[in-house]
DNA sequence: TCTGGGGTCCTAGGACCC
DNA sequence: TCTGGGGTCCTAGGACCC
C-alpha cells in the first residue's frame, strides 16, 4: 500500500503525435500551431533550443520558421484527442485509478499498484508506453499531485533522470528549492508578483510559508498548496465520470466580418456542435450565452454578452440559436468588424429527469416531438457521416471557419486519410 | 493582413430575508 | 432623529489549469 500519485505528462504532445506518422521528421524542428493558424501551441525540442516562445504568433514568426527549415503543422485535434485516447485506455489497464487531467497529462493513485520501487516502476511504464503507444512520456511520482506535477516538470528537464523522477524525503528539499515559484502548480501569472513581494521565491520557500499568512496571500487555495508541499494530500484523484458543468464552444473567424448572415452561420454551427456533445452526454441545458467580440488585439476593442434562460431545459440546437440571436440582434446596431464568437451552455441537468415549469408549461407533446426529431438527426448522423444532417443556417456562410491549412491527416480517425505504405 | 480554445473553482458584493 | 446583526443565495469577475 502506498499513497502515492503519479503524473503522466507526454513530452511535447502535438509534435509527438505528428512525428508519429512521420518519422522522417524525427530531429527536426516543428512547431504546431493553434485554430486559425494563431500562434505557437506546441514545439519540439530542436524549437525550443532556437529559441521560439510558447504562444509566438505566427504570423511574426514566418520568415524565422523558413530561415532554420522549421516544420509547421495546422492543429490536428481528431488526431491528438485519439492518441490521447488510447494513452488513457493504457493507463486504465494498469489500474482503475486514473484522473485524465488534460489531453496530454493524466494522474494516476498508486495504492493500488504494488512495486518495489517506484523508480523502476516509472522506467517500465515509460518504456512500455514509448513501445505501445509511440509518445514519450515524463512520469513524476510523489505524496501528492502538486508534488508529483513538480518532480514530472524536473524529470523533463535533467536527462539524467531518464524521464522519471520520485520525490522522496531525502531528496525533496533539493528539488522544492530548484523549482521557481512561477512552476508550481496552482501559482500563475497574477499570484507569483505577489509572492515575490513577500520574498517567496521557490516552491521551498513556498512550502515553509505559515499557513494563516498563505491564505492572506492566496486564499483558502494558499493553505492547500502549503500542505501539498509539505507531502499532505489535500487533492484526490478526481472522478472522470462526475458530469461536466458547462460546455464552451467559440471560435475566432477566418476573416473579421460585419456581415450578419455570417454571424447567424457561425452561431448556429457552433450551436449545434455543442448541443451534440450535450446530447452526447446526456444532458440537458437550463441557461445559454452567446459571446461575441471584435479583435481584442485592435483599438476599440469591444465584446457582448448576452444570457437566456431554456425553459423547459432542452438539448435543441436550432432553438436555443434562435432565442440567443434574437437577443443579440437588440444589442448590436451599428456596423462593427466582429472577431470571435462563443456560445456557453451552462446549468446542465441529465436528461433523465426532466423538470418542468409549472407557469411557463409547454406542452409535453411538443417537448417530445422536439426530442424524437433529434434523436433522428443524430442517428441519421452517426450511419451516414457527422453534419450530413443539419440546419440551413449552418451553410449561410463558411466564410467564418478557421484556416488551418498545414494540418496532416486524420491518420487514425478517418478511413479516407489512412496512411499509405 | 496575420495573436487559440475549453474548462473549474473561489471570492466579493449585492439582494433579500428575519 | 436615531438605524443591528446574521444568514442565504446569486452573479460577475478573477484566478488558475492545460
Amino acid at each position: 500500500m502506498s499513497n502515492l500519485f503519479a503524473l503522466i505528462d507526454c513530452d511535447n504532445f502535438f509534435v509527438s503525435c505528428e512525428r508519429l506518422f512521420r518519422p522522417d521528421l524525427n530531429c527536426r524542428g516543428i512547431v504546431v500551431l493553434s485554430s486559425n493558424d494563431g500562434c505557437v501551441v506546441s514545439r519540439s525540442q530542436e524549437a525550443k533550443a532556437l529559441g521560439i516562445p510558447m504562444g509566438a504568433p505566427a504570423f511574426l514568426y514566418r520568415h524565422f520558421f523558413r530561415d532554420h527549415d522549421i516544420v509547421v503543422f495546422s492543429a490536428n485535434f481528431e488526431l491528438y484527442g485519439d492518441i490521447s485516447r488510447r494513452l488513457l485506455s493504457y493507463l486504465t489497464s494498469l489500474t482503475p485509478s486514473v484522473e485524465a487531467y488534460s489531453v496530454d497529462e493524466a494522474f494516476v493513485g498508486l495504492a493500488g499498484i504494488t512495486a518495489h520501487n517506484w523508480q523502476k516502476w516509472g522506467q517500465s511504464v515509460r518504456t512500455e508506453i514509448n513501445r505501445e503507444i509511440g509518445i514519450p512520456v515524463s512520469i513524476g511520482i510523489a505524496n501528492t499531485k502538486t508534488l508529483a506535477k513538480l518532480a514530472a516538470w524536473h524529470a523533463k528537464r535533467t536527462p539524467d533522470l531518464g524521464g522519471v523522477l520520485q520525490l522522496d524525503p531525502t531528496g525533496i528539499m533539493h528539488y522544492l528549492a530548484e523549482t521557481p515559484l512561477e512552476e508550481i502548480w496552482g501559482v500563475g501569472r497574477r499570484l507569483a508578483p505577489r509572492l515575490k513581494a513577500a520574498g517567496v521565491h521557490t516552491a521551498l520557500d513556498v512550502q515553509r510559508l505559515r499557513p494563516r499568512f498563505a491564505e492572506q496571500l492566496m486564499g483558502l487555495h494558499g493553505r492547500q498548496l502549503v500542505s501539498e508541499l509539505s507531502g499532505q494530500s489535500s487533492h484526490p484523484i478526481a472522478d472522470n465520470n462526475q458530469p461536466r458543468k458547462s460546455i464552451m464552444h467559440g471560435r475566432m473567424f477566418g476573416e473579421d466580418t460585419t456581415d450578419w448572415t455570417v454571424i447567424e452561420a457561425a452561431a448556429v454551427t457552433l450551436t449545434a456542435k455543442a448541443t451534440l456533445r450535450l446530447r452526447r452526454e446526456g444532458l440537458l441545458a437550463k441557461r445559454a450565452g452567446i459571446f461575441i467580440s471584435t479583435n481584442r488585439h485592435k483599438p476599440g476593442y469591444r465584446r457582448w454578452f448576452e444570457q437566456i434562460r431554456l425553459e423547459p431545459p432542452t438539448a435543441d440546437g436550432g432553438s436555443i440559436a434562435e432565442q440567443l440571436l434574437l437577443a443579440l440582434r437588440k444589442e448590436i446596431h451599428a456596423t462593427i468588424a466582429f472577431h470571435r464568437l462563443s456560445i456557453l451552455l451552462d446549468e446542465l441537468t441529465s436528461d433523465k429527469w426532466l423538470q418542468t415549469s409549472l407557469l411557463k408549461s409547454q406542452s409535453p407533446q411538443l417537448i417530445a416531438l422536439s426530442g424524437r426529431r433529434l434523436q433522428a438527426v443524430d442517428s441519421l448522423n452517426n450511419r451516414y457521416g457527422p453534419r450530413m444532417v443539419r440546419y440551413a443556417a449552418e451553410d449561410l456562410s463558411a466564410s467564418w471557419q478557421p484556416k488551418r491549412a498545414l494540418r496532416s491527416p486524420r491518420y487514425t480517425t478517418e478511413w479516407s486519410e489512412l496512411p499509405i505504405i
